[in-house]
DNA sequence: GATTTTTTTGTAAACGTTTTCTTGACAGCT
DNA sequence: AGCTGTCAAGAAAACGTTTACAAAAAAATC
């Protein structure tokens, strides 16, 4: 079973190759008269081009490689979606990777996109490092991050396009809605300990807020956990453990403060009423737990949205305005959590 | 800047192209001399042989499309976590496509993939249909089902490969596992009304158990959601508005029955006094509901891992032992269930 | 009507591999 | 020494496009 070629359109259409290719990718200089002809032997033959073929010649594939940590964080599932459709819609595919149960090896990844000849790679929630830079410059692909956030001398950011939200601002944010409603004893569930990501800034945000009302920080209440369900329950065990209780939980994601908040219900304690909890992201998770969870909620689908967008025009050498876009959040008070 | 080719390296190790290529895919019959020479040259020129040139001559790209409805699902992304993480181990990439947002044309999508010459295709949670077929079979694109059911002629059946659980029974196994708790006023939510997937098959296990007992199913309690937690909840919600109300739910995804347990607690209901909730799936979130959701755990990660190798023998035109792969289901009760 | 300019067209050369052929070398036989 | 068979290796064709180039045709100018 042969496969019908620019050839065979060429021949059924009595026109010279160069004429049916030049119909195909509807250039210039061609008669009304041979147009037409090549596009009914397209039609006749059910022609479709070959795209291995042409981007051998033209050097892109139209895809886009995406890695993120951990597709099962409805935090990046929802980014993700918006990355894919609108990718979808200028034209490209996404080749996917999820580094998950794969090491964290964000370099092997851009490797193995590079050796897979894709045009553009989405970073999404990994930290800008220099390593990452050198590896996409060396092999000239062009990248965007997503939820990222950069840690790196000022001055090399320059090049670096990125869609994120002011973390640092959003836990501030956070942080005073709960000293905003009295409370003293908060205590702070965080991301990954070493991560000089998302974690590191929102640390930041928290620290600042109390800081400006003079209110001490327990560090027996500040906990690292791993973004996940488990470890916000974890921490809270933890946390619970203790002679003294905090009156509120800051989790830096909403998975954690679901975990934290099943924590508390557990051994017997109210939400809000003994503690309240506030988690981040706004995953549609946090409405549908009961109570609901207040949390800071992330423009997650527009986040991979412009992420796509961003890439696209790189790739097709646009002019992009921004190269960090910040995006904005909202802090969104539910009933886990009251006043006192 | 000119990028490497096997030129290059043939030149500079003094060797044919063909020797090249032959050191470069290990073949045979080349000496033991050039050989290490080859070697020298592409470690000195740092060489990376070129996908696309390579894809166009042995037509085959190492890529695996996959299509699903809803990444946002964990059930789908726990499961296509384990197609990608088996993907990648046996040297494949995921091209992935969510049908979400871009109406349900799972044709069109296969379309695509055939355009973009991925290797083979995994349909996620997709009924078979005849369309589905002709296309790939067209198209001559091997491919895979995970979690699917097949509603069609059994002849049809044959050149079908899945990995699924057996729905009926596992429906049947919960719904008698709340029989068995004395349970007799159950109400069941399921997934989209005119699906022939795994709503039609769940529904058949739990009018089975029903019939089996001879317990009246009260078709007010029969309602159809779209798996989603604010279906689950819309669909309670409309229960909870009866003159009498059912002492269980069964909803045919943790999702749902997560938001049917928060129209409950809202309502000032107690779980599982009031009320038990039995969900299906097994997601990671129905362990940290408070209280804890009892479900049907389906080995979703597994699951992926299989459709996964099966499509990957069928690409290297290997044998497949099984062509319908029925894997293993387990009632889980947890606190959200108990008996009367 | 001859010349120039412009447009249309087909041919052929890429793109970077793999693979088929052919040749050459070398060893193992009589 | 001649013959045969095996193996190594280079040259060249192929994969299906795009595009540069040159030739031909058409249109425009004088």
């Amino acid at each position: 079973m042969k496969s019908i070629t620019l050839k065979d359109v060429a021949q059924k259409a009595g026109v010279g190759i160069g004429t049916a290719s030049r119909v195909l990718n509807n250039q210039e200089h061609v008669s009304e008269d041979k147009r037409q002809r090549v596009l009914d032997a397209i039609e006749a033959l059910n022609y479709k081009p070959d795209a291995i073929a042409r981007s051998l010649k033209t050097k892109s594939t139209h895809n886009i490689g995406v890695i993120l940590n951990d597709i099962t964080n409805p935090f990046y599932s929802e980014l993700f979606r918006g990355l894919e459709t609108e990718a979808k819609d200028s034209g490209y595919s996404i080749v996917f990777v999820d580094l998950f149960l794969q090491g964290d090896d964000w370099i092997d990844s851009v490797l193995s996109f590079y050796r897979s000849k894709v045009d553009g790679i989405v970073f999404v929630g990994s930290t800008v490092t220099q390593e990452i830079l050198d590896a996409c410059s060396t092999y000239e692909l062009p990248f965007v991050y997503a939820s990222a956030s950069l840690d790196l001398p000022q001055s090399a950011f320059k090049t670096v396009y990125s869609v994120d939200i002011d973390n640092d601002q959003a836990a501030y944010d956070a942080t005073k809605a709960l000293l905003d409603l009295n409370h003293k004893d908060i205590g702070l569930i965080l991301g990954h300990e070493n991560d000089r990501n998302s974690t590191y800034y929102r640390k930041m945000g928290f620290e600042r807020a109390m800081a400006e009302k003079n209110v001490k920080i327990n560090p027996d209440w500040v906990l690292y956990g791993r973004f996940s369900f488990e470890s916000g329950y974890d921490a809270m065990k933890d946390i619970l453990k203790g002679q003294t209780l905090p009156t509120a939980i800051f989790a830096i994601s909403d998975l954690m403060a679901i975990g934290a908040a099943k924590a508390v219900l557990e051994v017997g304690l109210r939400i809000p009423e003994d503690i309240s909890i506030m988690g981040f992201d706004g995953i549609q998770n946090s409405i549908y737990y009961y109570p609901e969870i207040s949390t800071v909620k992330q423009p997650r689908y527009e986040m991979g949205l412009l992420a796509s967008r961003k890439l696209v025009d790189l790739i097709q050498g646009r002019k992009v305005k921004e190269t960090q876009t910040v995006l904005d959040h909202e802090v969104i008070l539910r009933s886990s959590v009251k006043g006192i």
